[in-house]
DNA sequence: TTGTATGCGTTATCAC
DNA sequence: GTGATAACGCATACAA
């Protein structure tokens, strides 16, 4: 920059003000600094900038794990919302966990960076006090976590409510509920599972716990394993809901094996949208948490709180509508 | 710093040696100084360091999509390797436009880390001398692009040829090939057709253009669409080879809505060997091109060029060989 | 509108 | 082994 300086005829300051467009430049000086720049092929060191500011320019995205394509679509979105913000995103992976998620939270990486997107699994109640960082954050998920946190959450309880209701419409009784694991606190699981049994009670039916595959890991595998369980124990079912698009599509890969038709002898609806329930043997039924708007809420609440001038209050949540789709698995057979 | 340094009565160069673990610090003057940094809760700012190192400890990983699975599992295996090493991955979507691969090689945002792990899709010939970057670059892919640059490549030709030799092997003739574009240059595309016409012509047969459906972009939806204009133009077939898992998956769902029978009727082969293969109805015979293999080659190259006495020549290739998994769609019937 | 001087927090180069 | 001091390259008061 002190070369180009020179070449210019100007000082340094007036680069710099060239570089980041300060309104108060003369247009000549402007076009002498850009043509020395081009002349010198110079490049802004970004170290040195980031030093001097106080920031990087980066956020870190922490999600459980890019390969489960939820998280996949979403960081994809992230990505996108960041960059149309001049921001760039780093990809952290928890593995959903609770000891790596909490190491997130104050680890050297995150420190590279100037604040976080942050979508925890395992995350407890006990752990609220470790919400408190002295850094911008914004949690992707249920806000009883922290008060003071920004959340970003989607309609878990009425979303599953209306898949359920979605079912019950289509005559099923005998519901398996897939991926219900940890039913405390405010964890995507325990609130779909609400809304599930919200539905039920609606209708004036009762869960048989039998009905329940547990799940800590949301996959293709532990969908199956958790199906082929209940399957195994012989009790009636007519419907499963995977509390997720991949444990739906594991259970419903399961049901293929065993030989059961979908949604003829079994209904079967995830939650997600993922794009492979679209693309499956039967297409599956969902719904649809409105990813795209969660992640562009999110980087925009994560903007808000690094601007000089935040016009969201601390705490702030903002939830994002859910939307059912219908398709092949829970439709009239086929 | 300073901070630090003044507490535990120090030169501040001295709490750089400990942070740093240096070899020739006196024991008990690092437990003073460690002492130090943890009642003042000292935390290093990284961009100062970066400044003064002029490496930033990032690197960019540049991927079509990260929503295609195949890029999803693979930056998964990039993060990981590169966390392995003390490197942080800031990822990159180019959405396999070919304006945009340029550009991120160029870009701003690149050049706020020290190395590029590049998966290109539509770098042609003509593009080797964009190749020629001040900064550490390892290609992902052929090599046939630029001589003096790292590629780490999967046995595309290889692959290719010996799934449709076992699509030849269990009697089909008749092969249809989705997703071929571009047969000019050493894409994977060409590369993959090359290997399924090699097999084709060992076996004495010939491929009518025909039974190949085009698609510029590789996903289900692609994969769907090419499938339908060759089942329409009424051509005979008894086999699918998509050049990769979720052409293949978007060519099965068309089949299955059209009634037809895989493998009875058709039988279905990819390439990559995604989890969505697994689980799918009937799950997908496919290559495993070594995604584990590819992503650790990837990083340990650009570390070796990072290095300051890089042991690998300039242009040096890994090749990672494949391996044919045999699965529901080419099998006997079920 | 533009120039000068100083600070940002580390690492590196020397002496000691 | 450890300390003083000069870069590192840019931004920002403040002065002109």
């Amino acid at each position: 920059m002190r070369d180009v300086a020179r070449l210019a005829g100007v000082s340094v300051k007036t680069v710099s003000n060239v570089v980041n467009d300060f309104p108060h430049v003369r247009a000549a000086t402007r076009t002498r600094v850009l043509a020395a720049i081009d002349e010198l092929g110079y490049q802004m060191n970004f170290s040195a900038r980031n030093l001097s500011r106080g920031r990087t320019g980066m956020i870190t995205l922490a999600v459980p794990e890019l390969k489960l394509p939820y998280f996949a679509e979403l960081t994809d979105e992230v990505i996108v919302a960041a960059a149309e913000r001049g921001y760039t995103v780093l990809v952290e992976q928890t593995g959903g966990v609770h000891e790596r998620e909490l190491e997130v939270l104050s680890s050297d990486r995150r420190r590279m960076t100037d604040g976080l997107v942050f979508s925890p699994l395992g995350l407890r109640q006990g752990d609220a006090p470790r919400l408190e960082v002295g850094y911008p954050l914004v949690l992707l998920g249920e806000r009883a976590l922290h008060g003071d946190v920004h959340h970003v959450s989607m309609a878990n309880v009425a979303g599953a409510r209306a898949v359920t209701e979605h079912l019950i419409g289509r005559g099923r009784r005998n519901i398996a509920l897939i991926g219900s694991y940890d039913e405390r606190g405010a964890s995507a699981g325990s609130l779909r599972t609400q809304g599930f049994l919200d539905a039920l009670g609606a209708a004036d039916l009762r869960h048989d716990p039998a009905r329940t595959g547990h799940a800590l890991e949301w996959t293709r595998t532990t969908g199956a394993d958790a199906m082929r369980r209940i399957l195994d124990a012989g009790i009636e079912v007519d419907a499963v809901f995977g509390l997720n698009d991949v444990l739906a599509l594991g259970a419903m890969r399961v049901l293929f094996e065993r030989g059961l038709r979908v949604p003829d002898d079994i209904a079967v609806a995830g939650f997600d949208d993922i794009e492979d329930g679209r693309f499956s043997r039967p297409s599956l039924t969902t719904v649809q948490p409105g990813r795209g708007e969660i992640a562009r809420a999110a980087v925009d609440l994560l903007m808000d709180r690094l601007s000089d001038a935040p016009r969201h209050e601390p705490g702030t949540e903002v939830v994002v509508p859910h939307r059912l789709v219908v398709r092949e698995s829970t439709g009239q057979g086929y």
